[in-house]
RNA sequence: GGCUCGGUAGCUCAGCUGGAUAGAGCAUCAGCCUUCUAAGCUGAGGGUCAUUGGUUCGAAUCCAAUCCGAGUCACCA
């Protein structure tokens, strides 16, 4: 049990046996004591003064003493300052779990919670490569699914292609038209970014042949209209909905291309999917859905054949589920993968990690299924996030702004590279093992920067000012985690037995020199109650569906070690015991270094 | 215009279920490598928490209004 529930758990007890009264533990708050004052937890008070009728510094005071007194094995002291009580925690308490976790790698993780999750990231258009905004989506998605893991939960993670539509038969126009049938072999392009070419292409094509029409006196609206580029890709679209079969090769072919364009993609950046699903398979579902919300008065049929639903009375608009020509709209297919997903996997959450630009698509998407009274609709949530700009905007393919993810990863591995020579410390490295680090620590900056911000807010990227590798930064964290390991093969792991000793022996003061050593030193101390904390943090993290929780511990437990291996010597430590607690100390650390950044999909070097 | 989200140090961001003197990183300045990795550590300066009012023992945090920015409100996806 964290030790905060604990805590919880005594406030509450004593306060039953002190004044008869039951509390709630939303009644008080219990705070990581400020480092100006002395303590390490804190416990607020005032919330409860008014019920029990006892002034802040009585009752703080009253609670102090009868804590210390009653469970003196947990809380070896208190003070109380302007109402709030300081407690602190006996040294025992911290050297216990030390010497029951240190040695486990997989310190943290949750109890299973017989859950299952589906989170769908990643959501490409077959008709260009992946951009910097992908990579933040992606980040994202398996970060959360991988906490999800790792709080107890089993995870589906999906991905749907958006392979159909308008904006593929516009690069496939394109392509007919002017590539004279260059290939990825023929041009040495990866098939992704061919295929991309030729979307900016038709881009170029269509608005000169909007100009030209315009200067033929026509109105811009009525040029956007008829641009035979336009017309051909719309006619295209009608043949591939129709099978026609050279339009299909066509397609088949180009989504090939990009598909293994995109697979060289996922693989650099190490993303996967347990199960993709593809649009051009699953945009006629949600037909039958629309005849069963008819059927159910959900939906209503307007004069001219459309179908809607009316949502005004939940604060939204209108929204149409199918065309008055029959055809359903994008929102029909969405409601239909709800159900299929929930058919094939029956999971009781489903995650969407999707850009904030869809969060009214989604509340009407969810609304309607709930309506609907599909199984999974209360379980579906839009992690919602915020688009990745330009210091100029936002990114727009059609004018090349996009800041390309191979282009991005490449570059990040690159500085990686320089700054690891100008350092010159890796001496002994084989070439793959500089490679393999190169890889770890380019990769590693990237998803720690697109990762350490809260997801739904929108972040501006600079390509000019590259990304640091100093600092709030997954550099840093592998830099302990390195340190670490270098100490830890050069003075052997600790064995359980010899540590248990150790700390039974700790509090000595046998010989007179030692009689100023505490137990703990602060340092040694803050770096227990941040181990401590990790299980919590995975468990937050898990349900508000935030990495950037974990990125934060993992740095401020970085900066803990670094404060304190600058400050206490472990190799050299003052005793044998100090020696095997500050080992033992520094293991646990690198494990939980390794696992939370693992979590976030960011590897730590063994040497850097 | 309706709805939603955001505005915290020069820059990028934490803190937001109300709690002690608002915190990090970058940048700037000053120190620290004769034994564990200086991709590091220690310290300094830097703030009208957009504005105004309210709620109360206490507000960056909650409420209201205003200003600024973004998104969305398609028989597009």
């Amino acid at each position: 049990m964290a030790i905060t529930e604990l805590i919880s758990g005594s406030v509450i007890n004593a306060i039953s046996v002190l004044y008869q009264t039951s509390t709630d533990p939303r009644d008080f708050q219990i705070n990581q004591t400020k480092p100006e004052f002395e303590g390490d937890y804190t416990v607020v008070v005032f919330a409860l003064v008014k019920k029990l009728r006892k002034s802040p510094d009585g009752l703080a005071g009253e609670l102090g003493k009868y804590l210390t007194t009653s469970q003196s094995e947990l809380f070896s002291a208190y003070n109380v300052i302007k109402g709030f009580l300081n407690l602190t925690i006996a040294d025992a308490y911290w050297t216990s779990l030390l010497s029951e976790q240190y040695h486990n790698p997989i310190y943290g993780r949750g109890q299973t919670k017989n859950q299952k999750v589906m989170v769908e990231y990643s959501s490409p258009n077959t008709n260009k490569p992946l951009h910097l905004g992908h990579l933040r989506n992606n980040f994202l998605g398996w970060s959360c699914a991988e906490i999800l893991k790792a709080a107890g939960y089993e995870v589906v993670k999906t991905c749907i292609a958006n392979d159909r539509g308008i904006h593929i038969c516009k690069s496939m126009v394109a392509w007919k038209k002017y590539a004279h049938g260059a290939t990825p072999e023929s041009t040495g392009l990866k098939g992704d970014h061919l295929v991309g070419d030729y979307y900016v292409k038709f881009g170029e094509v269509y608005k000169q042949e909007v100009a030209e029409l315009v200067a033929e006196g026509k109105s811009t609206e009525q040029a956007e209209k008829e641009a035979p580029i336009m017309l051909e890709a719309q006619q295209m679209l009608v043949d591939w909905e129709a099978g026609k079969p050279d339009v299909i090769a066509l397609w088949e072919k180009m989504n090939a291309w990009v598909y293994e364009g995109f697979e060289q993609t996922y693989k650099l950046i190490g993303s996967n999917f347990d199960k993709t699903y593809y649009e051009s398979q699953t945009y006629l579902l949600g037909k039958d859905l629309v005849e069963e919300g008819l059927a159910k008065g959900v939906f209503f049929q307007k004069d001219d054949g459309s179908v809607w639903i009316d949502l005004t009375e939940d604060g939204l608009d209108q929204k149409i589920v199918r065309r008055r020509d029959g055809t359903s709209v994008y929102i029909t297919q969405d409601i239909g993968l709800a159900e299929l997903k929930y058919n094939e996997y029956h999971c009781k959450q489903s995650i969407y990690v999707v850009g904030d630009e869809q969060n009214y698509h989604f509340k009407v998407l969810k609304l309607i299924c709930q309506k609907l009274g599909l199984p999974g609709a209360d379980g579906m949530h839009h992690l919602s996030y915020g688009m990745v700009e330009l210091p100029t905007g936002r990114m727009k393919t059609r004018e090349g702004t996009v800041v390309d993810a191979d282009d991005m990863v490449l570059e990040m591995i690159d500085m990686a590279e320089q700054k690891t020579r100008e350092l010159g410390k890796v001496d002994g490295f084989t070439e793959a093992e500089l490679v393999d680090l190169y890889q770890t620590l380019g990769l590693g900056a990237l998803k720690f920067f697109l990762l350490r911000v809260d997801p739904k807010k929108r972040m501006i990227f600079n390509p000019e000012e590259s990304i640091d590798l100093h600092g709030f930064t997954a550099t840093f964290i592998q830099y302990v985690h390195a340190r670490i390991k270098s100490i830890l093969r050069k003075e052997g792991k600790v064995d359980r037995a010899t540590l248990a000793e150790g700390i039974t022996n700790l509090p000595v003061a046998a010989t007179p020199l030692l009689t100023s050593i505490p137990v703990l030193y602060k340092l040694e101390k803050d770096l227990l109650i941040a181990l401590e904390q990790y299980p919590g943090i995975i468990e937050t993290a898990a349900v508000t569906h935030d990495p950037s929780l974990v990125a934060g511990y993992a740095f401020r437990l970085g900066q803990t070690f670094n404060s304190f291996y600058a400050e206490h010597s472990i190799a050299g430590a003052e005793t044998p015991e100090k020696k095997l607690l500050r080992l033992a100390i520094s293991e646990m650390t690198s494990h939980v270094l390794k696992s939370s950044m693992g979590l976030l999909g960011i590897r730590v070097p063994e040497r850097m």
